[in-house]
DNA sequence: CACAATTCAATTGTGCACAACTAAGTAGTA
DNA sequence: TACTACTTAGTTGTGCACAATTGAATTGTG
């Protein structure tokens, strides 16, 4: 009978293949409501998690922006030049080292900041979700992108995460 | 004592961003890994979804492939484009309808779409993740992702997932 | 001190996601 | 049949993610 030999490890690996579809769409569907939430606010979600962090520990180098959230600077010099030009917050090149960039919110960004947690928080509690299967999840999510990171080398020194407000 | 009349509440909110958040991060790392996989495949993970779903169901109208990966013109134009471009599929506008456009693989397409199958499995595979757990992963993302859906429209008759591979 | 290695932000280029719109084809209906 | 709806791909424009490179500043070491 040869005929299941490998029918679990197939299966597994299919699962695998699932869970990352299933990781890429419903975190699509999130960004759709968190993006149709923040409308209002003239912000993005990735503009607004650089307006929580900000909010969370007051003046931060880009490099510390870029550790809580996970990005580049190719990704946060441009993102943060539209910060800017909106005028939600304000960069200045460091006294201490010429190298780094401060950034902090202005009084509107604070403001915007605070609004747009208000809508968020809204929003997410219209949809009535289970707690404890939110922690759980939550878990999951930690423990699988922690064993990711342990094999492709990974994120560099999160520190305290970011959305712990 | 009004010290903690929200808290519950509050906390709900704090972990609904968490998970978020944990959701887009989980998913870009699992990205940058398949990434990584696919380099030697000279495809992107976008693009190999699309080759597995010609692989999985066979020639298929633009629309569909939209339907069964939730992506829409603007950005399966473009890809298919490029996938076309590389040799891995082909386009011919329908006889039937002409206003549909149907995907096939060429025989260079099927190759790398199985090739590109093996890589991810091996890449997978050496994660060493419980299956069980992502089960259990893949049931609550998928319930997340439907009541997302629920609130915001959601997606347009997905039928078949598109990785039941 | 001089010089190599490292760090930090910015820039460039590619690709994906999504909104808004266009063009062309089809279907329904007066 | 003419005319309106709708459907399907494609295009344009914005923003994010990421790789690779650059330039300036700092650090480490001889």
């Amino acid at each position: 009978m040869p005929t299941q030999p490998t029918a679990t490890a197939e299966d597994l690996l299919r699962l695998e293949h699932h869970v990352c579809f299933a990781l890429q769409t419903a975190s699509r569907a999130f960004g759709s409501l968190y993006r149709d939430a923040l409308r209002e606010q003239q912000i993005t979600y990735p503009q607004y998690l650089v307006l929580l962090a900000l909010t969370e520990h007051g003046e931060l180098p880009v490099k510390r922006i870029g550790e809580l959230l996970r990005l580049d600077s190719g990704t946060l010099s441009p993102l943060l030049k539209r910060l800017e030009t909106a005028g939600l917050v304000q960069r200045t090149r460091s006294a201490q080292d010429e190298r780094s960039v401060d950034v902090k919110l202005t009084a509107k960004g604070a403001t915007r900041s605070t609004d747009s947690q208000r809508a968020l928080r809204a929003c997410a509690a219209s949809l009535g979700l289970d707690p404890a299967e939110l922690q759980v999840l939550q878990g999951m999510l930690q423990r699988l992108t922690d064993r990711l990171d342990a094999v492709t080398g990974g994120a560099v020194d999160p520190g305290t995460p970011v959305a712990d407000n």
